[in-house]
DNA sequence: TATTTAATTAAGTCTTGACAAAATTGATTT
DNA sequence: AAATCAATTTTGTCAAGACTTAATTAAATA
């Protein structure tokens, strides 16, 4: 099994995102992911060694080359983890270690602007 | 809106999970999430800054505080997007980029290991 | 207006990890 | 067995970014 942490990690670099992206529609072999990606055979490995150590791709030897392939039972997990962040949780204010932030009652707000929106200069 | 990179670079961060977390039972100002993560107000302060720019978080200001508060659309459709990836696709091999990975037939197969179990020493 | 408080930004340090190149492993084929 | 080929592991470099402290900003209250 495997935390959320550790799938987020996993999944959170371009090139692996890329990596499972390609892996969705079909299985390839390690050279064809370098090629695809335009990096190196190895460093696609390190890759995939990553997704698989999380159970996020599973692989089999065919003669020359090893086929990696999505694993979606784990995807589909990691999926619905997300979506339960959603989800109306009871009421934990006061049990929180200890820390009790005052309530949020609706009074006069402004929001945290956008970096690099806006005002660029003049 | 946001590519789907996007907001998996923002939440890859262990403690920005834990910030998505957190706020996915309540609203924290930057002080409380400090504290509860044990960080410093300005590095919390910087996650949301990210989180925030992801749009995976909203602000507003209440007096002193400044209170947050998850994105729950945005989580929705990181979570569709994921689930996504474990549908069916038509077969793209030929049009794959010219690149033409010979075809997965089942032959004799042996599997990656996983890192670090089973034979740390004798 | 001066003071106080929270949050943000700036500056600098230090760790993590993505990548390439080289060396190694393992398996297939002649 | 020797040659070949894909994949992995090793090694080293370099950039990205997480974090702290210090400085700044912005708002609320006296």
């Amino acid at each position: 099994m495997n935390t959320n942490i550790e799938l987020m990690k996993a999944l959170c670099e371009p090139s692996r995102i890329r990596i499972v992206t390609l892996l969705s529609e079909r299985a390839y072999c390690v050279s064809a992911l370098a090629t695809l990606l335009g990096l190196s055979a190895p460093a696609v490995s390190q890759h995939l060694r990553i997704l698989y150590d999380a159970n996020l791709v599973t692989s089999e030897k065919y003669g020359y080359h090893t086929h990696y392939k999505i694993n979606k039972e784990t995807l589909l997990s990691l999926s619905k983890a997300i979506a339960e962040l959603t989800e109306e949780k009871p009421d934990l204010c006061h049990t929180n270690q200890g820390y009790n932030c005052s309530a949020a009652e609706t009074v006069g707000c402004r929001t945290r602007e956008k970096k690099g929106k806006g005002d660029k200069n003049a």
